[in-house]
DNA sequence: CTTACGATTGAGACCGGACTCACATGGGGT
DNA sequence: ACCCCATGTGAGTCCGGTCTCAATCGTAAG
């Protein structure tokens, strides 16, 4: 008796060739929808397909056309609806499009990233949008390219690739909130990353995130344009876990000269920096305020709502998928990217410092 | 000119052989570690390719081994971190076991996650997980079946499908968290699923998705079992978009004899609930009392921090991954799943409802 | 009544590997 | 010295499609 589970060979182009009484050739054609057949031919093969139902094993189909109509999908951390939503911008786009999507996850670890380039880059996809590990290993990348396939980047640039990025800007936006919270009275003005880096932060060093260079070069011109000291320590990178995370909260909300407002570079950062906060049993705004990137749905649940910078992550997706789409179509055209602008979304989480306060309210006595 | 990114012809075993000055049959062997090669041919030709910066053709090889060493997994919302967690223990399982994995997302549309499982089938994955959609079609999985590729089913049960399902068992822990809301003093208790479907709930109907069902079931038997009549007017389904998620929720709390507790499906339903509860003007839990499925990390961070039913969701990735690995390599034998159990997670946002309250407090007034 | 040209058709090469088979080669056993 | 069998090797087939090329067919033009 034979195992119904077992793989029985699917019917190929042969069988249905045999079945239609055709040569291969024609049945490949009445199949494939090219060349010329005649309609008697096309009928008969078609019924035959469908009788035998018929698969097309797109595998050989892309063995010797070179095409796959996929494209690849390589992701840090799915668990960050970040990604997720911008997927669903990339998934649209592509399926309107006529493209599959295969997506990878990575992590955030870079042999892993280069294990999913290469895995792709094997299945061979048409074309490849990464959103690369915070790192300065590109050599899979420039693979990648030299191999022929079209890439786009996501979120991150990467120096000395000449590939389109599609990414919101970041620095203006850093600059204004910044600004927000220089008016609200703050001087000290905390920065919270989970970028990977060897060294702590100084002023002027490489970072592999063009993304945080951006905020933080954002967050520094305000600083100086406001007659400010941009103070290298209370920029913190290497918030890698909760525990980190948490642990470089308490540290600056502790110091001698503690920071009075705390930017969180993404959500994990926020879960974190606000648990912290709680713990020290500190209120946001009265006693610290709070500004972190990225708007999740939950940011309006908390006691007070969330102030936030919120960028299109849909339509950064989409677009990233419709760059990479015209650069599969017209290999030699140059690419022009829309510009993404991210906003600050004004909500309850930031105030004026208490020395801030205690000023106005001391003036407000000296004046009466 | 040559276009340097033109695609150009990848090297093959052929190039490899010519430029080791020995078959392709040899090549192929030393390259794919298989047979019989002597230690001089095999450091030839490795030396060759290396030179020529050789890449196996893993579509070729797929073609005629059958085998791609890939996995597929087949989603229905990447946004939320359930299944974003759920992907690392079936990414981290499957790649310890040489498996590569790749992702697609469905956005729970059941047209598209057919479409998913074509794509998987059609890039020959050697089995797939499923999360299917809230649906009672099932044809495509079947025809997974049929084609002799190994199938696990995640999160839901597809009945008359006989596929391995790794899911928690939703019933008890419905059955203890709806009883500790009894002890708490509620008897208005209510639930609201995201679950699409055409009719609104009646006991005893169909329902296109196992745990929505479990839930139901095991909150219907902690009522009966407190002498309570389950209220059909209080399971609420299609709750599907924000709007009709805050609707819904006004409606069950304006009511004239309103729900004193809410339960909430998943995680869109209950930022929802908690928004609509708000705008209410209402305080949770001495207003309301709520109670969600999925510990997502944010549900710390509101105030009251939100007690929630938490899931194993890596482990039962992981599980699946697992099952399929072994449904993979040893075809015939069957499959032994491990039980995996929700467990309540008690933090702030269930108390004793007002009625409750009052009758407690008049009680006391009467005994002093 | 030819001739020519476009539509049809089938045979077979090819994509890039895996694998079968027939054929050397040579060391160990007797 | 002779046989046996394990190891090495190359030629060629196969996987399931696409695509080239030459042959065939019909028919409208000359």
């Amino acid at each position: 008796m034979k195992n119904s589970s077992s793989r029985q060979r699917d019917t190929t182009v042969a069988d249905v060739a045999k079945a239609a009484q055709v040569s291969k050739a024609q049945a490949a054609r009445a199949l494939g929808n090219y060349g010329a057949v005649s309609d008697d031919v096309r009928e008969r093969v078609l019924a035959a397909a469908e009788e035998l139902n018929y698969r097309p094993n797109e595998l050989a189909r892309t063995m010797n056309t070179g095409k796959s109509n996929t494209i690849g999908v390589v992701v840090g951390d799915i668990e960050n609806p970040h990604f997720g939503l911008a997927m669903r911008g990339i998934s649209d786009t592509a399926k309107a499009a006529g493209f599959d999507v295969i997506l990878i996850n990575t992590g955030e670890d870079h042999v892993a990233e280069v294990d999913a380039v290469r895995v792709l880059l094997e299945k061979r996809v048409d074309g490849l949008i990464v959103a690369p590990a915070s790192s300065a290993e590109y050599e899979h990348l420039r693979r990648v390219h030299d191999a022929g396939r079209p890439l786009v980047l996501f979120d991150r640039k990467a120096p000395g690739l000449d590939v389109p990025v599609v990414a919101a800007d970041m620095t203006l936006v850093a600059r204004e909130s910044t600004a927000y919270l220089i008016e609200s009275g703050h001087r000290r003005i905390a920065f919270i990353s989970t970028l990977d880096i060897e060294e702590p932060y100084r002023h002027g060093m490489e970072l592999a995130s063009s993304q945080i260079a951006e905020r933080i070069e954002g967050m520094n011109q305000a600083l100086l344009a406001a007659g400010l000291d941009p103070c290298e320590e209370l920029v913190r990178l290497n918030a890698g876990d909760a525990d980190s995370i948490k642990a470089i909260a308490r540290e600056l909300l502790l110091m001698p000269e503690p920071a009075t407002a705390v930017i969180a570079s993404d959500g994990l950062v926020a879960l974190g920096v606000v648990e912290a906060i709680q713990e020290l049993g500190l209120r946001i705004p009265q006693d610290v305020s709070f500004l972190m990137y990225d708007d999740f749905p939950w940011t309006k649940l908390t006691t007070p709502p969330l102030t936030v910078i919120s960028q299109p992550v849909y339509d950064i997706g989409a677009s990233a998928a419709e760059a990479l789409i015209r650069l599969i179509r017209q290999p030699g055209k140059a690419i022009e990217l829309p510009v993404f602008q991210a906003t600050l979304k004004h909500r309850g989480s930031v105030g004026a410092p208490v020395s801030e306060r205690k000023r106005k309210r001391e003036s407000a006595a000296a004046a009466s």
